[in-house]
Formats: C-alpha cells, sequence, structure tokens
DNA sequence: AGGCTGCTGACAGAAACTGACAGCAGAAAT
DNA sequence: ATTTCTGCTGTCAGTTTCTGTCAGCAGCCT
C-alpha cells in the first residue's frame, strides 16, 4: 500500500470513530508504527484535514468530505459555478453562505488563470424576492440528516397556529417556497410544510424510528398526483 | 520542490500551451530529466488527468480543471449537490449532463459510506415545465467563452423572424425562461434573446472586439431599472 | 530516409520514508 | 499530588521509493 492510499485509509478510520481515537490505536489500524502515524497525521494537517489532536484524549476529525484530486471538463465546472450561484441566490441564509463558501474555497486553490475563469463565468442567476424564513433551516437540515423528530409550530392555511411533532426527511425547493416534508404524528400521515409559515422548531433528543430514505420512498409512491409534485 | 507539486506544476505548464510540447521541453520547464518526465505523465494519467501524447507531435492536455485534495464540510457538500440537481434539472439538456457528471464523478471517488450520504441527501428541488429549446445551448456558451460573434434567427415579440449578428457575453437562467444577453450590431444597443425564440444559432469565425467582462460591467450600469434585472 | 518524438526496461545513486528509541508536555484519572 | 495515558518532536540507521543515465523500439512528420 502506498503512502497516499494509507493517508486516505487513515482518514477513513479517523471517520469511522466519533469519539477520540489515540494514535497508537490508529497506527495499528494502518499498520504502521506510532511514530509513522503521527508524521501522517501531521501530512493530512498540512493537506487541510481538519484533525484535532489532545493529549491524554485522542484524535478527533472534523465531519466533512474529502475529495482527491480531480478534473473537470469546462461545462462541468460551469455547471457547478450556475448550481452554487443558485444555491447562493436562492437558499436559505446558512446554505446560501455555504455555497459561497464552496465556490470561495475552490477558487482559492486554483492557479490564478483558472480562478479567473471561475469567476468570470457569466452564467447568472435570475433574482427574485428573498422568501422570508422565521425559523433557521439549518436546523432542519441537520434534524433530517441526522434523523431527529423535529417539534413545530406552523401557521396553516386557514391562519391557525398549531403545534405538532413530526418526523421530517427531506425539504423541497421551489420558486415561491421552501418545504419541509415530513411525517406527521398527530394525523399519522405525511405532510407538507412551508418553511415561512413554520414559526418555530426544536429538535428533539430522540430520533424517529424509521429510515429516512425508507420515508423518501413511500412518501413517493404514495403522493400519486399530489400538486407539490417533487 | 515535492513530487506532487512537480506534477501539479506540470500540468500548469501543459495548460499554457495549446500546441502540442514535447516532453524533453516539458522537462527542462519543470526542471526534471525526460525519463522522470515520462513518470510524471504517467502518474498524472493514471489520476485522471486527460493528457495525450503522440509520437512525433508532442503532449495536449485536454482543456479542463484540475482541483487538488480539498475539504469540504457537509453544508458545502449539501449546497453543491442542491446546486447541481438545480441544474440538473433546469439547465439545458448538456448542462444537465454536465452537472450530472460532475455530481456523479464526485460520488465515484468517495468511500462507499460519503457516497450513500451524497446520494442520499434529500434537499429536493421542485419540478417545472422544461425550457424548449430549438437549438443547442452549449454552443451559446462556447460563443460566450471564447468572445466569438454569433449569427442568430430570432423570433420576435410579434412573431416576425429576424436575423442579425451579436457579441454574446452571459446568459441568464429564470424560472420560466433562458435569456442570452448581448451586443446587437443591428441595433447598437444591448438586447436579451429568449433563447426558446432563437430558431437558429451560429458561430462566426471572427471574436468580436471588446472583452465578455467589460460588455457584462456596461451592461450592469446602463440597465437600471430593465425589468430583466439579473 | 531521416529526424523527432513517445514509450519502456534496467540499474546505480539520491532522496524520502519508516521504525525504534528517547524525551518533554498536557489532560484525565486516582 | 501522583500516576497514567496521550500528543508531539528529535535523532539515526535501515528500507523503500524516486530519479537520472543509458539503451532500444515504434510511430509521426517532413
Amino acid at each position: 500500500m502506498s503512502r497516499s492510499e494509507r493517508l486516505i485509509d487513515l482518514l477513513q478510520v479517523l471517520r469511522r470513530h466519533r469519539r477520540p481515537v489515540s494514535g497508537r490505536r490508529l497506527a495499528e489500524e494502518t499498520g504502521v508504527s506510532l511514530r509513522t502515524l503521527y508524521r501522517d497525521i501531521a501530512s493530512l494537517q498540512a493537506q487541510g484535514a481538519e484533525i484535532e489532536g489532545e493529549a491524554g484524549v485522542g484524535y478527533v476529525l472534523k465531519p466533512g468530505f474529502l475529495l482527491p484530486p480531480m478534473m473537470f471538463s469546462e461545462e462541468e465546472i460551469e455547471a457547478l459555478v450556475l448550481g452554487s450561484r443558485w444555491v447562493a441566490k436562492r437558499g436559505d441564509k446558512r446554505l446560501a453562505a455555504a455555497a459561497a463558501d464552496a465556490l470561495a474555497k475552490i477558487g482559492s486553490v486554483l492557479p490564478a488563470d483558472l480562478k479567473e475563469k471561475l469567476d468570470g463565468s457569466t452564467l447568472l442567476v435570475g433574482p427574485r424576492q428573498p422568501i422570508a424564513d422565521r425559523i433557521d433551516l439549518g436546523l432542519l437540515r441537520k434534524a433530517i440528516r441526522s434523523e431527529h423528530k423535529l417539534e413545530l409550530c406552523y401557521l396553516d392555511n386557514d391562519g391557525r397556529d398549531s403545534r405538532r411533532t413530526v418526523w421530517p426527511f427531506a425539504l423541497g425547493f421551489f420558486e415561491e417556497a421552501r418545504v419541509l416534508a415530513a411525517w406527521c404524528e398527530l394525523r399519522q400521515d405525511f405532510r407538507h410544510f412551508r418553511t415561512d409559515r413554520i414559526t418555530q422548531a426544536d429538535m428533539l433528543d430522540n430520533r424517529y424510528p424509521r429510515q429516512r430514505q425508507a420515508l423518501l420512498k413511500d412518501w413517493r409512491a404514495t403522493r400519486g398526483v399530489d400538486p407539490v409534485g417533487v
């Protein structure tokens, strides 16, 4: 196994453990001496991996995605740039910021002439009245990712306020609105919630008892001629 | 200079030359022996770089973007995925395909569990009637990128067909339509063309005499309360 | 036909990597 | 406070990998 393969392997081992892992154990798992393990950690950190080591505790890798070096064609980059610009303009605050960060991150590692090409792409996204959410959609995404229940305060179609516990599994992005798709414990059925009508959202400690993908599949199967039709 | 830095350097040297470059010259520019140069080329090819060598001619690098290894946070990846999905659903055929390719490319180099996370992201893009273009928008993008003139056949607001030569500099993506922004030689002014009303487009051999970014800047300055407002 | 050029193999010297040992510093447990 | 666990760094010899030189074959172009 080459050095670079071993480094990738090390990252994967780190990712598998959520708790801090000692260098000694990492060295065993990657089949390398402790001294070399420390050197490998240093290499990864130098490459930008956010690994934190604490004496007496061990190593923790900040969750994220490490992409190996890869080539994109001009059209693929244009597509990524356009897509990110759309998210930056139309996504909620946090996601928009993340899209901008991602583009900036890509730009920062490109040689000057390519960066210019990246920034100078003239595929533009049309403007639109921003959607006024009252809550942080980052929380919804976090609940979806981790399959946790949410307690929502929702302003009904008729203007009535209701409070319910739901199992969120998807977030749909439309032109006029963003819609949370979830299983509603109250109604015992799938329900859609416009994010601009959610007045409060709290993530509960317990997870819901089904897999997000399974919920999504059921939802797709049952919604038939649903006007939302994502 | 480390080996990996040298490889990146080599790619940049290759990118600077559009004509085929001999290995000998590349070896000189990267400060390495010819034999090692051949080995470096082989390394890059093994990593996915599309370099073609022909005996008696030299090396050519297919134009594209090489991204070095980099980390993205979960939110950044979610933003990129959502953006790419939007392009894949709402972009024109070629760009949509490029977005899908880019996502697939990213997925293919990720370890299985991360790939699952990538594909399983439940941020969804709402559907919409696809826009029926009569021409290949790839041609428009290519003309924009290379700052070449276009000859358009355009179906007027009143249903009249016209033919004109324009200097295309931007492509705007709206919900209902895509709009080409260009300087119109006929009217001596900026004009917008809905892509679904362009019945024919041919790229001329000669480039237009201004820089795309400069045109964009002027256009932004002059359009004022323009209803399009990108 | 001749000159370039890509491409591969072999091998010795150079460079980088690795493991073992030693030692220091900080965090947690006792 | 002491002990234990752990991160982290330096040194150095042995190992592995990389590099340059030399040689040779095959394809492209003039």
